[in-house]
DNA sequence: TATTAATTGCAAGTGCTTCTCATTTGCAAT
DNA sequence: ATTGCAAATGAGAAGCACTTGCAATTAATA
C-alpha cells in the first residue's frame, strides 16, 4: 500500500499502524486529543507524545494535512487524492467539504501577479447551513 | 472617528490609543509579539498582557481581524472595507494581500450547491516568494 | 479634585505541543 | 534464533502563545 511504502526507511511500529488506521477510518478532521482518546481504547499505554510525533511524521510524509480552523488546536485529516476545501457552519460547527475548479485559476492568476510559486490553497467558507437557517429564530 | 466611537463605554487609555495607531499604520498582519515590540519603543512599560487584552477587545469591537495562518501564533490586522485574501511564504513568513473576483463566484456556486447561506470566505495561498525561491539553494 | 470602577503591569497559570532521557523495539547482520 | 544498535516509545518536564488574578494606577464622571 502506498502509505506503508512511504514509511520505508522508517520503522513500522504498532503505534504508527494504529494511528494511521484510525485516521483513515475516521470521518476526518480529528484533533490530537480525540485521536489519542481513540488510540488508547486499543493500545492503552500509547502516549500523547507519540500521537504528536506520529502526526508530524505523517505530515512530513504527506499522508495527513493539518488544518488551522478558528481554534487554538489543530485538526488532522488523511490526504485525499483530490484537493478540497471546507465550508463551516457558524452556528452548529458542521464541516462540509467541497471542490471548485476556480481555485486552480486563482492560484495561476496569483502566481503570475505575485512572483510567488504558489503551491497550495486553503479555502474556508463560513455561513449558516440549511438547518440552522430555519431553526435560527 | 469611527473606531473611537466604538470604544464608547470603554476607557480610552494611552495604551489603547497607541496600539490602535500602530495597527493602523502598520502594513497589516502584525503578530502580538511584533506589536508588543513596536509598542515598547514608545511606551516602554506596556505589558504583553495589555497587548493581548487590547487585541481581544478590538476583535470584539470588530476593529481588527485575527488570522490563523499555518503557524502557531496568530496575526492581526485592522478591518478593511474590501474583502481580501492572503498569500504566505512558507519560508520567510512574508504575507501579501490580493483580491480575486473568483471567490465571489465560488461563494455563489457553493451556496447554490450546499444550501448554506455563505457569508464570508477566507482564502490563504501558500508557496515561496520570489526572493526565497532564489535563496533556497 | 475626590470618587470609583475600569484598566494596567506583573507574576502565576493554562492549554496545546515539543523535548529530554531512560527504556524498549524493529530489523539487519550475524 | 540471537545479537547489536539506531530508531522509536512513554512519561514527565519544558516551551510557547496566550490568559487570568490581583494589587496598584488611572480615566471619566460627579
Amino acid at each position: 500500500m502506498v502509505a506503508e511504502q512511504r514509511l520505508s526507511g522508517q520503522r513500522i511500529t504498532s503505534q504508527r499502524r494504529l494511528l494511521l488506521d484510525l485516521l483513515r477510518h475516521s470521518e476526518g478532521h480529528l484533533d490530537a486529543e480525540e485521536l489519542y482518546r481513540l488510540a488508547k481504547e486499543r493500545e492503552p499505554h500509547i502516549s500523547l507524545s507519540t500521537v504528536y510525533r506520529t502526526l508530524n511524521l505523517f505530515k512530513e510524509l504527506d499522508l495527513v494535512e493539518e488544518r488551522h480552523f478558528a481554534e487554538e488546536h489543530h485538526h488532522y485529516e488523511v490526504k485525499k487524492k483530490k484537493e478540497h476545501y471546507h465550508l463551516v457552519c457558524l452556528r452548529c460547527g458542521k464541516v462540509v467539504e467541497f471542490q471548485s475548479p476556480l481555485t486552480k485559476r486563482m492560484k495561476e492568476d496569483v502566481s503570475r501577479q505575485s512572483g510567488f510559486d504558489v503551491l497550495n490553497a486553503s479555502v474556508s467558507l463560513e455561513g449558516y447551513c440549511e438547518r440552522c437557517r430555519q431553526e435560527q429564530n
